[in-house]
DNA sequence: TGACGTCAAGATCCG
DNA sequence: CGGATCTTGACGTCA
């Protein structure tokens, strides 16, 4: 059982993507972003690599216009010294890759260039999955399309696609159900005559069941089958409605209770669960904290090295009790510990809070800092105070004087970054 | 024709 | 200047 998050990081320095608009993508930018794009990635894979994290989604946005005739850099022969190394990494850490073409990749599309292109695009993903020297458990995940008022010769359609797709790209290809045309039902159906393995996404599934009714272990159990020798374990998409929002909309972060009880539920299944959640990272590690067969409490202390200074602003009271919590070293209260910084992070902000954090924080610096920033600070500080600004220019300067002092444990921190 | 979803670039305004 | 808050870009389907 492995649990992983999708692309971004939230609160890792330097794993940012950048990317640029099409009429800029000169051979030159092209270069540089994919250079900095790659350096990411080993940044994200490094951090996956040290926090128990051993399933993640490579984004496709990785490579600018990778399957555009607008990029014709060799980038593969480029970079392939930092492909190998970062494949290596994603080896050693017994990590597992995945990539995932956006709802824009459309393989069953009535129209010939968009379904050509879609080709390119998957073409493009098993580039870079190879370059990385990945096995074929290393998964592109792909949603049929669209249904075109005919959902019966649209799934034909996807099934001619697939069976004309070069080997590279469907060993690795699998379906995934969506949340308005193709049901689990009908994916499973495809999977049939295509012989894809299934991705069940929960979510979709909530939103656009189909077919014969049945819980989500029940379908999940259906989908095993179609996952061979060569395809790794199983894998699904976990995700929670957010409150609020749209239906389907992703929650800003998994809530604990909700995901045990589907974990539960799904229990002696071995799977892979990819985690579609705006915190990324972070619900990967609660999730994963509160699965963890090492039941050691410094699990959960490390993790609260990056949140305390954050939660310390947002609700005084939670930080005190999160302490007393952790205080017993035999015990392991991952939930409990969780849904505290759950509930914490609901609360509004408080600038007496603010302040009282910005001082703790600053406690780092008081005896290293020169006389220009313990003014510049306390200038800020008060700025703060009095109500005429946010607590972001004071956090501004508290990160770069972590930066300067070289503080590693602050700069994990995520007072910093939400 | 605009909504949908996503995230970064780019533009603009404020103090 | 930094910070906050838009708008645009890039993609295809569907109402």
């Amino acid at each position: 059982m492995s649990i992983g998050y999708a692309c971004l990081s939230v609160g890792v320095p330097e794993t940012g993507f950048k990317t640029c608009t099409q009429k800029n993508a000169d051979r030159d930018r092209l270069r540089s972003l994919i250079a900095h794009n790659l350096t990411s990635l080993e940044n994200l894979i490094d951090y996956n690599a040290e926090n128990n994290i051993r399933l993640f989604r490579i984004s496709s946005d990785i490579i600018p216009f990778g399957s555009s005739p607008v990029n014709q850099l060799a980038w593969q022969d480029l970079f392939g010294e930092d492909f190998t190394r970062i494949g290596e990494k994603i080896r050693t850490a017994g990590m597992r890759v995945s990539m995932h073409p956006g709802q824009y990749t459309v393989l069953n599309s009535p129209d010939e260039d968009i379904s050509r292109r879609a080709v390119l695009d998957l073409e493009f993903h098993a580039r870079f999955l190879d370059a990385l020297h990945t096995g074929p458990e290393n998964k592109i995940v792909l949603h049929i399309g669209g249904a075109y008022g005919n959902k019966q010769e649209a799934a034909r359609r996807f099934a001619g696609m697939y069976a004309g797709l070069d080997s590279a790209v469907r060993q690795r290809l699998v379906i995934e159900n969506d949340e308005k045309s193709f049901s689990i039902r009908d994916v499973l159906d495809i999977s049939g005559e295509t012989g894809a393995p299934v991705v069940f996404d929960n979510l979709h599934h909530a939103v656009n069941p189909g077919g014969t009714p049945g819980s989500d272990s029940g379908w999940i159990r259906a989908c095993a089958g179609t996952w061979g020798t060569g395809d790794g374990r199983q894998k699904i998409h976990y995700s929670q409605q957010a409150p609020g929002k749209k239906t389907g909309a992703h929650s800003d972060s998994i809530r604990i209770d909700d995901f045990l009880t589907f974990y539960q539920s799904i229990h002696g299944e071995e799977l892979d669960i990819m985690l579609e959640v705006k915190d990324k990272n972070l619900s990967a590690v609660k999730c994963i904290n509160c699965t963890a067969d090492a039941r050691q409490i410094n699990l959960l202390e490390r993790d609260w090295g990056r949140y305390k200074y954050l939660i310390l602003e947002q609700a005084p009271a939670v930080y005190r009790e999160i302490r007393e919590l952790l205080k017993n070293r035999a015990a392991y209260p991952a939930a409990a510990f969780y849904r505290l910084i759950e509930y914490a992070l609901t609360a509004e902000a408080d600038r007496g809070n603010s302040v009282n954090a910005a001082e703790h924080v600053w406690g780092y610096f008081k005896n290293t800092a020169d006389e220009r920033e313990k003014k510049q600070f306390f200038r800020c500080l008060e700025k703060l105070e009095a109500g005429e600004t946010s607590s972001a220019p004071c956090k501004h300067m508290l990160l770069h004087l972590a930066q300067k002092y070289r503080q590693k444990y602050l700069l994990a921190s995520l007072y910093f970054y939400i």
